[in-house]
DNA sequence: TTAAAACTATAAAGCTACTATAAGGTCAAT
DNA sequence: ATTGACCTTATAGTAGCTTTATAGTTTTAA
């Protein structure tokens, strides 16, 4: 299987595969005579684990590191419950500074109608003076 | 007023300063004999402008766009709030997609307890069995 | 058969919004 | 005279790719 047909499969471009493999993600395959990489089924199950995680908004460092926890099966999971608990606080603490973000966006919003020249806008006048309050 | 004084003013670095002024976002100060840059009040209120911008997590290309209307004061302020519903809903976007992964990883990490070892971690069996729900 | 289309390879730059480092010039005080 | 604080430019690094450039290979079609 070449990298086209991997690619294809798993639903991502040619150029992410070879940054994978780059960046240590995915072993390197083996490669044909004229330098092509040939893929087995292996590489396409850790392709698609790879893609999962990053789905799941995981950075490729925390990727890089359940692997490491993959290859040492006989370990307690307790790693790998602790990395993903990391990464939900990380998730919802997002939330929450993108919540608190949102309240001030719409109050703003809400200072100026359309029927105003830029000079009278209530929002840039808003920006501008600087009365925001900090969550 | 020179770049460290300005930079402790408005409470950012000073290569943070350098890199506005590059981008176009910064007008470029007079420079005294031996290089330095000499900045004015105007300069100061242009950077506290930016650095509002910034918490309120508008682009610089979003804040570039603010800056050419104040320029034009004439104008109606539509532009203006049309661009501050686009961002207020880039950001409601960005909440809604990470309480969807929350929900996601909170699932999946309820799989697991800690009194496992790795080949038998829900957590990581979630992910590479790959029976996610997209959303 | 040959020429174009489609695929592969590497290397390097671009994206965002800075931050950090290097190597050096300027200035006040000691 | 030299230390230290400040300023200058240029360059590289961050994350996770995407895009571009350049070139070699395979497949398909005329
Ligand atoms: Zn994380
Ligand atoms: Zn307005
Ligand atoms: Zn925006
Ligand atoms: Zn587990």
């Amino acid at each position: 299987m070449r990298i086209g047909q991997l690619a294809q499969l798993v639903g991502v471009e040619t150029q992410t595969i070879r940054f994978y493999e780059q960046q240590g993600l995915l072993p390197p395959p083996d490669r044909q005579d004229n330098g092509y990489r040939v893929y087995t089924e292996k590489h396409g199950e850790g392709l698609a684990f790879i893609r999962r995680c990053r789905i799941l908004g995981l950075s490729l460092a925390e990727i890089h590191e359940l692997q490491s926890y993959q290859d040492d099966p006989h370990q307690p999971c307790t790693a790998v419950n602790a990395l993903l608990d990391d990464h939900i606080s990380h998730v919802r603490s997002q939330i929450t500074a993108l919540q608190a973000l949102e309240k001030q966006l719409v109050s703003l919003r809400a200072s100026c109608n359309d029927d105003r020249g830029v000079e009278a806008c209530g929002v840039l006048a808003g920006i501008s003076e600087g009365n925001m309050h900090q969550q």
